[in-house]
RNA sequence: GGGCGUAUAGCUCAGCGGUAGAGCGCUCGCCUCACACGCGAGAAGUCCCUGGUUCGAACCCAGGUACGCCCA
């Protein structure tokens, strides 16, 4: 079948045969290979690596949309594009869900032993590690698939190995006994950022300490089994309740133990009782207290969330069990004062949800504000911009605030710590195993989001100076969620300018949060969630491309499918439009700006601002915007309006005419294609193909630009007051219940002659034949100028009277506001001239539509 | 406790100083030779509340209310 007899049979745009066919077309063309040597201005973007334990959310169909956009665009544009896959070894996360099929088996990973866990691990990675990246695929992303990179395999671990061993050179990781966020089931500290705060409902205990040489000090905690652990009591220096007590002794209730009253300022003298109990090992406030006294920190809660010795019979129990010993204990010796309900801020572990508990162990640290503080310069001097810009406010703030990063983990899935011990407990940070017998490596690993941060470095082959790292870094524009803005922004910019010499990319998108349609976050356990890749069945991968991108904004958005719907209908829209064309156009005709009639050279003045206007849209990640624009320049002003208006010229015998019709569509629909490809890459591509001279793909032909279409306002404006006065007269014809066909006649009045040379427009959209005769009969005012339409009929007076009347009405109000505001002198006075002189003219033209109206009416009544 | 954001048509959202907009839904009329996944027309809004700035406020400022998110 030829191409022409398939087009005629296609009425409709089916996306799923189009993406596989197109998408093969493009593997096969190589489009998604980059090459360093290729000419052209570099242009790269990251991908953020998803989990490998990942499959596509519509978080990732967002990102990944946006992404495609901006890589197919600069690609179009003649850039040297990379656009870099890859996954995240996600530590806990990866662990975690092996061990689970372990469970399933009855067995734990401590029977396996480490070393068979990880190859366990490794075994189910190659199996299904690259799930997410051929889920990205089916939107049709034109990532580099033969650099997908991995955050552990052989090329990408050197790296994380020397940025380690730097850092530690360079005096910032370091080895410390400290309070740390630990996760008592998954048996690991966690960072700061990992914990997620929830407010909830505990009870403030209120007890009683003996304070030796009389008297008592009633401190409020909702732990009471942490008194166990308490070494101090700290009152606010300035607090004259206890400024009696400041360096006596108390007496710790159940285990008897003499501990000082001290002072410090920041006990907060309105919380509970003004005096606060001090446990270093167990509170992050009370441990910097607790340090800065030179006090000691005991622990009454254990690494495995028991009960310590401090209190022998209670040894082994759990926290909780502990919790009610120490409340049952407190309340039978009296020194229970006060149980006051009390709801406060908790943190829980991200990934187990199990609350955290505060200990202290020995974990490795990275110092951080040496790092963040060129971080921050370039924040602060544009050279890294964020996308909306608020969101630099999220990073500065905690980059301002920044504490050391605690990188150890006690998992066993990751990066293990390049340390050294030697058998007498010393150790050396390196990357090669010491000489030497004895030498056990940590079995620590590095906090995952340590090897993300290396990301835009690390997978283009630093530390060797690759001809990619020399292309393609730093990166252009990184695109993301506000969610890891500190978790792994912040912290690809400190490594980037540490270690690879300058920032990572100039610009950061934060795409919106798509939240469910009822508000509720999208998630699966919560049942809210959305597959994208069911979309994509439903509506195919532009539509949900299309309408991801409309949805996505400067805030949280709630998912629309309508959004998705209308972009199937545009698809759909934009094959029959060219459809149209291709089977109606003369057979010699090539895209041409051929401006023969005014109605071409308005199409193609609309044409060269949209694509001015798309292409600023795109520059400044206007999404949105950008399908407001595509959309209804295809639908509204090129479909509605300029196919319909040449359909009569296609079809007719005017070769002149038939010819720059064509031509004119035909430039219109290649332009458009072009534009509208970064959004719709598959049905644009299948499009393209069909069109007559063009060699090629599509996704790597020239973007669009209006340099070549010439601009005609005077055309613009001419079509745009046919328009209107077509609208108008097709209300009246529905007014008067004349067909939208039924064949009419009209005369003009007033300034007439432009209109009179639009009579074949006229013709066409309205079905309306100008004649010349007295001006009489129903009146539509031609917007632009002083001309006015009177539509002829017999009898049509009488059917539009209500309509006449209302318009009247309206006619009059309009008038009466205009003139009111021109009677304000402090308005003529002050507001810009053309805003007085709009007014103006506003009062004229409703005085001569209310008058003319008006006249109707009374010629009607008196009729 | 601190910060950020949002409240506009039935729904989801644009607009962000000069005559209230879109898509969907709804009503009416059309199987008009590209598309019924279509075409034409229409109804529908104290632009959250109260003050202020301004010739003019949905838009700027202040306070309030409601909701969402982030940080501690």
């Amino acid at each position: 079948m030829d191409r022409r007899a398939e087009l005629e049979e296609r009425t409709r745009y089916e996306a799923p045969e189009v993406e596989s066919r197109i998408f093969a077309a493009w593997q096969q063309a190589d489009l998604f290979t980059a090459n360093p040597d290729a000419p052209g201005e570099p242009y790269c973007i990251q991908l953020p690596p998803p989990n490998v334990t990942g499959s596509l959310h519509m978080g990732h169909a967002l990102n990944g949309s946006v992404q495609d956009l901006l890589i197919r665009w600069r690609r179009m544009q003649g850039r040297n594009v990379l656009w870099q896959p890859g996954t995240d070894h996600a530590g806990i996360a990866t662990q975690m869900v092996v061990e689970r099929q372990l469970a399933a088996d009855g067995i734990t990973r401590h029977d396996l032993g480490r070393e068979a866990f990880v190859e366990r691990v490794w075994g189910w990675k190659e199996s299904t590690g690259s799930t997410i990246i051929e889920q990205y695929k089916r939107l049709g992303t034109s990532m580099d698939y033969s650099r997908e990179r991995f955050t552990m395999d052989d090329r990408y671990a050197p790296a994380v190995q020397q940025v380690f061993v730097e850092l530690h050179e360079r005096g910032y990781i370091y080895r410390d006994n400290y309070l740390v966020n630990w996760s008592v089931p998954l048996a690991t500290a966690i960072s700061d950022l990992e914990v997620e705060h929830k407010d909830v409902d505990d009870v403030l205990y209120e007890v009683a300490y003996a304070v030796e040489g009389g008297g008592e000090i009633v401190i409020a905690t909702v732990r009471p089994a942490t008194i166990l652990a308490d070494v101090a009591i700290a009152v606010h220096p300035e607090d004259p309740r206890y400024a009696a007590m400041i360096g006596k002794q108390a007496i710790v209730p159940m285990v008897g133990r003499r501990i000082p009253i001290i002072a410090d300022e920041r006990v907060e003298i309105e919380f509970g009782t003004g005096a606060l109990k001090i446990t270093p090992g167990h509170d992050p406030v009370d441990f910097e207290v607790g340090r800065d006294h030179g006090l000691e920190a005991l622990s009454a809660i254990g690494l495995d969330g028991k009960m310590t010795d401090l209190m022998p019979e209670w040894e082994g129990l759990t926290a909780e069990e502990g919790h009610e010993r120490a409340v049952e204990h407190l309340r039978q010796s009296g020194e229970l004062r006060e149980e006051i309900p009390y709801r406060h801020s908790v943190g829980f572990c991200q990934r187990s949800g199990a609350r955290i508990e505060p200990l202290i162990s020995l974990q490795w640290f990275c110092r951080m504000d040496e790092l963040a503080k060129p971080a921050i310069d370039v924040v602060k001097s544009k050279e890294v911009r964020f996308h909306p810009e608020r969101m630099e406010k999220i990073y500065l703030d905690w980059m301002e605030a920044i504490r050391p990063w605690c990188v150890s983990r006690q998992l066993w899935w990751g990066h293990r710590l390049p340390v050294w011990f030697a058998p007498d407990g010393s150790y050396v940070v390196q990357v090669e195993r010491p000489e030497g017998d004895g030498w056990e490596q940590s079995t620590d690993v590095l906090d995952t989001w340590f090897s993300s941060a290396l990301w835009p470095y690390a997978t283009l082959g630093w530390p060797d100076q690759t001809p990619e790292l020399a292309k393609w870094y730093p990166g252009d524009v990184l695109v993301t969620g506000r969610d890891i803005i500190n978790l792994w922004v912040a912290r690809m910019i400190m490594t980037g300018i540490a270690f690879a010499g300058g920032i990572p990319f100039t610009d950061v998108y934060i795409n919106s949060t798509i939240q469910a349609a009822d508000g509720r976050r999208m998630s699966k356990s919560l049942g809210t969630g959305v597959d994208p890749l069911d979309l994509i069945d439903q509506y195919g991968a532009d539509a949900t491309r299309y309408g991801l991108l409309k949805m996505c904004s400067t805030q949280d958005v709630r998912f629309a499918e309508g959004m998705i719907d209308e972009g199937r209908g545009l698809a759909n829209k934009l094959f029959n439009a060219t459809r149209l064309v291709l089977l109606n156009a003369d057979p010699d005709a090539t895209p041409t700006p051929n401006g023969l009639l005014s109605a071409d050279r308005w199409i193609l003045d609309r044409l060269a601002a949209t694509i001015d206007e798309v292409t600023g849209q795109y520059e400044e990640f206007q999404f949105s915007a950008a399908t407001k624009t595509l959309y209804s320049f295809i639908w509204n002003e090129f479909c509605d309006w300029y196919l319909e208006a040449i359909k009569a010229r296609l079809y007719g015998d005017d070769a002149a005419s038939k010819r720059a019709a064509s031509e004119t569509a035909l430039l219109v629909i290649e332009r458009t294609l072009g534009l509208l490809h970064p959004m719709c890459p598959f049905v644009t591509e299948e499009l393209w193909s069909f069109l007559p001279q063009r060699g090629g793909l599509l996704a790597f032909s020239a973007f669009p630009t209006s340099e070549d279409i010439p601009r005609d306002p005077a055309a613009a404006a001419t079509v745009g007051a046919i328009i209107e006065a077509i609208t108008g007269l097709r209300r009246l014809r529905q007014d008067a219940d004349l067909g939208p066909k039924a064949p009419l006649t009209a005369t003009l009045s007033g300034d007439a002659d432009a209109v009179r040379a639009e009579a074949p427009l006229l013709a066409a959209l309205g079905a309306i034949e100008l004649v010349d005769a007295a001006a009489d009969g129903p009146a539509v005012p031609l917007p632009a100028g002083a001309a006015t339409l009177h539509i002829q009929g017999d009898g049509l007076a009488g059917k539009l009277r209500d309509r006449l009347a209302k318009r009247l009405e309206e006619a009059r109000a309009e008038a009466k506001k205009a003139e009111s505001k021109l009677g304000n002198a402090k308005f003529v006075e002050r507001a810009p001239e053309e805003v007085v002189a709009e007014e103006r003219e506003r009062v004229e033209r409703f005085t001569r539509d209310a008058a003319e109206l008006e006249a109707q009416l009374v010629a009607l009544d008196a009729g």
